[in-house]
DNA sequence: ATATTTCGTTTACGGATGTAAACTGTATTT
DNA sequence: AAATACAGTTTACATCCGTAAACGAAATAT
C-alpha cells in the first residue's frame, strides 16, 4: 500500500539546481529560482523542507549557512519518474509515446547513437505486436 | 497563470477503460477497476464525477445507464502528459531519459521503425551537446 | 553589546487527490 | 403500486501541493 515518495514539479526544479551543482546553499537555490521561476524566498524555503522531509535532500549542519545535497541521485530521480508515468500508459501507445518525446526533445547526436544501439538490440525480440492491457490486471 | 487541467494517476486508468472500449457505461469501469485496482465503486465513481468536471468525459444522457466518452483523445492526452513530465527534466537528461524509457517497454516491430526514423531525421541537424538550463530561465 | 541582517522553522490556506460512505432519484421486480 | 436494485450526486476526510507570511535563532555589522 506504501507509494514512493515522488517529487512535484515544484520540489523538480529545486533538485535540478542542487544537482547541478552538486550542492548548494539556500541562498544559491532562491537566487537561481527568484529569477528563473518568479517565486518567492519562502517559496522556495518550504520546498527545501519537503525535500528533506522526503529524504530527497539532506543538509549538512556542520556549518551555516547549511549545504544541501542530494540523498538522489539526477538519474535515478528521473529513472523512477519517468517509469512512474509510462506505468500509467497503455501498452500499446508506449511506442509512439516515445516518438513523440524524441520529435519534441533536443538530443545530442551521442545520445542519438546511443539509443539507436539500444533499437537495434530490442529489434532482435521485440514482437509484432503489443497487447493492450487497459482492460485487465496491470501487474501482471 | 492558468494551469492546464491534467489527469490524476487515479483518473488515468478511468480514462483508458473508456478509450478501450470507446465508451463505456460506469458498470463496466467498474467492473473493469474494481477487479485491476481493487477500488471500491464508490471511488470510481468519484473519478467519473471529476474527469466530467475537468471535461475529459461527458455522459450522453439521453438513456439510461448513462454512456460516458471521451472529450480527449488518448493520444493528446498521452502527448500532454509525456511532454509535461519533460518539462521537469534538465534538457542534458532528455536522451538517456528516452534510453531508459526505450529499455524497459515493450515495442513492437514498427513502433521501432517509426522510431528509428524519427532518429534518422533527428541525426542530420542534431548539436553535438545540449546544453543544460537548469539554472536558467526555462521558457527561453 | 546591540542592532541588523540572514537563514532555518512554523504556520497558513485553498485546491487537488486518493479513498469512500451516504444519499437520492430512476428503473425493475414482485 | 410497493419494494428493491441500480446508478448518479453529495458529502467527507486526510494528505499533498503551490504559494507564502510570520517567527525565531544565529551571524554580522555598528
Amino acid at each position: 500500500m506504501k507509494e514512493i515518495e515522488t517529487m512535484s514539479k515544484a520540489e523538480w526544479q529545486v533538485m535540478r539546481i542542487i544537482w547541478t551543482l552538486g550542492q548548494a546553499t539556500s541562498k544559491q537555490v532562491i537566487e537561481v529560482l527568484e529569477r528563473k521561476m518568479d517565486w518567492k524566498a519562502a517559496t522556495i524555503k518550504t520546498l527545501i523542507i519537503r525535500l528533506q522531509k522526503k529524504d530527497f535532500l539532506k543538509a549538512d549542519e556542520t556549518s551555516r549557512p547549511f549545504i544541501y545535497k542530494p540523498l538522489i541521485s539526477e538519474d535515478s530521480a528521473i529513472s523512477q519518474s519517468v517509469n512512474n508515468l509510462f506505468d500509467n500508459l497503455c501498452c500499446m501507445k508506449k511506442g509512439s509515446a516515445i516518438k513523440e518525446l524524441i520529435e519534441n526533445s533536443e538530443i545530442s547526436q551521442s545520445d542519438i547513437s546511443g539509443i539507436m544501439q539500444v533499437l537495434q538490440e530490442k529489434q532482435k525480440t521485440a514482437p509484432e505486436e503489443v497487447e493492450c492491457n487497459c482492460l485487465e490486471g496491470d501487474l501482471v
